[in-house]
DNA sequence: GTGGTCTAGACCACA
DNA sequence: GTGGTCTAGACCACT
């Protein structure tokens, strides 16, 4: 998971902010010399760990730098 | 294919009636958050179905309700 | 042709350069306050003047400032 | 359908064989020099004209040289 | 002002 | 790395 670390690490830092959106899938696979698949795969983590949100045909966006937030209502 | 199936269902509910005029395609994508092509590709499908029937420059049609239904006997 | 002459006005005066993208078609329908037809109709006589060029999905773009050029071969 | 038609001449004049695999839609559109959607549109063409076949994440094959032509006798 | 075609480029799913 | 689906938005053709 080096991929998804190396990015969660860049939105953890404050390198990409809410709302940025990060490169294509395809260009993040060129970056990182891996293929789409691994991309994708750290995508998923990402997306599950709630720091990225991905838009069909649009884009993947950051959503949130770290914290759980616990908001439950209130 | 949620919008097409979404509007196929409506017709064979009778919701949509024979020969009434559907929304414009542009009307469809707003009102399904989706973007154009996407109501035209739903549009495709239901027209080779027989469902409706497009005119270039004036709108879509509702064409038929149901199958071809072939109740022949009984 | 009122709209035809003020965006080759505007051309000519150097308003709107070479190369540039003109605003799309509905744009200028709505900032001259006329139907999409009449745009396009001066788009089609400024497209035979020479003075622009549209592209099938991307816009249409500025092509020459003025003179026929001549330019034979030689 | 400038481009369905061409690679439909293509298979018709047996330039693409039976069971022979298309170029890529990506290479196709460089090819043509037009979107790959456009591509898409024609090989949606293609398919429904029984000409070709499209495997998800192989590629596309030729599947008939000429329609059921039915030479059943003679 | 509608449907028709196209661009450019994203993410998705499969093998 | 291919085909599949989608976005956003342009020009085109018709009525």
């Amino acid at each position: 998971m080096v991929v998804a670390n190396h990015i969660a690490g860049k939105i953890e830092r404050g390198e990409l902010k809410l709302g940025q959106r990060l490169p294509s899938e395809l260009d993040l696979a060129e970056q990182y010399g891996v293929a789409r698949m691994t991309v994708r795969r750290a995508m998923k983590e990402l997306r599950e760990r709630g720091l990225i949100r991905s838009v069909h045909g649009k884009g993947t966006y950051v959503q949130q730098p770290d914290p759980p937030a616990e908001n439950v209502d209130r």
